[in-house]
DNA sequence: ATGGTTGCTTAGCAA
């Protein structure tokens, strides 16, 4: 199974770009991210005749996740279905071929103390009490998606640049460890150990011309799929050109 | 250097 996570910032704006990369890497599953439309707006037809499925969590503007699969996804949710349950649409999960998948946006958190970034650090608790309330430890689960945290210095282009960042702030990182906690790995790191690889550049700044990125976007699995990993890789090629999305998509190949 | 760009929506927010 491939398996690929791209955060289009906008499945309107990106919906060619899209259909490209389909026909051109052939994923078999895809987790997308900032879709910014709801459910009646998305590219179903276009999704379909291009051979996926798609099982949609929209919302008007903002955040909306998305699984395209080309076998047709089993016991789709949307959000975390918990007491606090909210509008926001960042998260929805499947079951395809046994492999329980689940699209997340984790919030940005703007500021480091602001009132975003409790809701991005209560989110992320959410998160792993979902993935503690749904699956057991030997499942097959692939967590997948823009989680706006990335893991260690390695993951950053310039750390003391980024001191300070919501994408960077040790308590971010804590909140992230306890979601992998679960039983989650990395699915990037068990094939490339250097530095140097990121998933996101501001499109402000020059950014992906300077090369000023940050690895936030990430296929976490559980140890049964961990084994079962034969390879990762980002698109940086996606990035460049022109409209591209400020992401680029990241791959996780399973032997199932 | 508190800058700069993109998308949604139409002046301001979110990232």
């Amino acid at each position: 199974m491939k398996l690929m996570t791209w955060n289009v910032n906008s499945i309107r704006v990106r919906e060619a770009r899209l259909l490209r990369l389909l026909e051109a890497a052939r994923p078999d599953v895809v987790c997308l991210q900032e879709l910014k439309v709801v459910n009646e707006a998305f590219p179903f037809e276009a999704l379909r005749d291009a051979g996926y499925h798609a099982a949609v969590h929209g919302q008007k503007t903002y955040n909306g996740v998305a699984i395209l699969s080309r076998l047709e996804p089993e016991g789709v949710e949307r959000g975390f279905g918990d007491d606090e349950d909210d509008e926001q649409a960042r998260l929805v999960a499947a079951r395809i071929a046994g492999v329980h998948v689940a699209s997340v946006y984790v919030p940005n958190g703007a500021e480091v103390g602001s009132e975003k970034w409790a809701y991005k650090l209560s989110w992320m608790k959410r998160l792993r009490h979902w993935l503690d309330r749904r699956f057991a430890r030997p499942d097959l689960v692939a967590l997948c998606g823009d989680f706006n945290v990335a893991p260690e210095a390695r993951d950053v282009s310039d750390p003391d640049a980024w001191e300070g960042s919501v994408l960077t702030d040790p308590e971010a990182r804590k909140a992230l460890q306890d979601v992998r906690a679960f039983g989650l790995v990395d699915s990037f790191r068990l094939h490339h150990e250097e530095p140097g690889f990121y998933s996101w550049w501001d499109y402000r700044m020059l950014g992906f011309p300077r090369n000023k990125g940050l690895r936030i976007d990430h296929i976490d699995l559980s140890g049964p799929l961990a084994e079962r990993c034969t390879g990762a890789s980002i698109e940086r090629d996606e990035r460049k050109g022109k409209q591209p999305s400020d992401h680029a998509p990241v791959i996780a190949e399973l032997d199932l």
